[in-house]
DNA sequence: GATACAAGATAGTGATCAGTCGCTATCTAA
DNA sequence: TTAGATAGCGACTGATCACTATCTTGTATC
């Protein structure tokens, strides 16, 4: 039995962040809508009354997870842009950023799928609606930035673009997903990012080649 | 009150038919784990034992949607490849076909996300991975015959790009069922699909311009 | 070491679900 | 007309779920 005795008695702010911690666990081993009060206690080695102790509902929870992954994603990706030499490098090295980032917490595949993302108008819909329009008004920036340098086509319609670099991920998150016994999702952005730049690059003017 | 009194006692193909039918509809509002069989059956008028007399299960009744949904998704796509002038329209006409198609069945991106594809190896899972695999082989097809014309760049990675085309419709999908209340799928489609063929077409040669 | 409070234990409640089963009503074919 | 086949009924099972009310215990503070 691989349960956790986990000494208890944590202090809330503690606890908060194992139930947290446990739930994405759990999350990516189970999906989301399979994760139940009693599992997270039991994950914690406590039981499951203790649970609704630290949060007033499920949603509650899950929209503090929500939380946790923007706050982790947002940083990594900031870091990433950072170091891009023009926007162009910038926006590949978030691109990969993200993708290991993903491919770093499974459970985000399927919060991104789950039924409470998708139903009904939630709070936790709503947070991911303004995750997804900052990140693409974000894209679309750099795309502007690197059509400023003349790094990207002057006639990308980038407002589009930043769609579908999103658009991108999501679907190969997807894909992958269902694909994973055959596919990677490391592997896939690899094979497809490049054909993705094509779409974006200003070409070469004639007289480079000598 | 909505529910249909549907004079009862139907052979049992045409039970069968309508089983599917109002589980698809019924997906669509609900999301598919909240569909039960008590639902399915007060759509029909009659008790949900009934239900379990044409399928054994309800792992069973979704495989059934899904291959209902392959037969009809593959004719569109047939159909809509079969006007094309040139590959690359060809690719054009499939792409808004499938777009079309899954706009006029609001089902389908609850079904793509639902928790039976992407959790453990079932039946449904496999079926979707023939689907994906059987379609992305069409579309690298597709890419190495409008090569083969000059119509796209010789340096493409057709698979890859193959790849990025059904990402791109999966992601777009995802992407406007979180976004539903700002963005619709048509939409986007028509923005993004001009920056996807960038990226896959051949550039006109310089002389074009005077 | 007494006290007070917070964290957890224990034991529920009521609702919902997939699937079962014996029976009945209806259809069809001889 | 009748007999077999079968679609549907209706009541039930056992399991699971989120959430709650009440009691117990650990710990920090004085």
């Amino acid at each position: 039995m691989s349960e956790k005795p986990a000494r208890k008695r944590l202090g809330a702010d503690e606890r908060r962040e194992e139930i947290i911690r446990v739930t994405l666990e759990l999350a990516a081993r189970q999906g989301v809508d399979d994760v139940t009060a009693q599992d997270m206690a039991q994950a914690m080695g406590v039981t499951q009354g203790a649970v609704f102790r630290h949060f007033p509902s499920k949603d509650a929870i899950w929209l503090a997870v929500m939380q946790w992954v923007r706050e982790r994603l947002m940083s990594v990706l900031g870091r990433a842009a950072a170091e891009g030499r023009d926007p162009l490098d910038a926006l590949q090295r978030m691109f990969f950023a993200h993708i290991d980032f993903i491919a770093g917490h499974p459970a985000i595949p399927r919060v991104l799928m789950s039924e409470h993302l998708h139903g009904r108008s939630t709070a936790l819909r709503k947070l991911a609606t303004e995750i997804m329009l900052a990140y693409e008004e974000r894209i679309a920036g750099l795309l502007q930035a690197a059509q400023a340098q003349g790094l990207a086509r002057a006639d990308l319609d980038t407002p589009a673009a930043a769609t579908l670099y999103i658009g991108m991920i999501q679907g190969l998150v997807l894909q992958t997903s269902i694909l994973r016994d055959q596919r990677t999702l490391a592997e896939q952005a690899a094979r497809t990012f490049p054909v993705f730049l094509q779409a974006i690059r200003q070409p070469p003017s004639r007289e480079t080649t000598p």
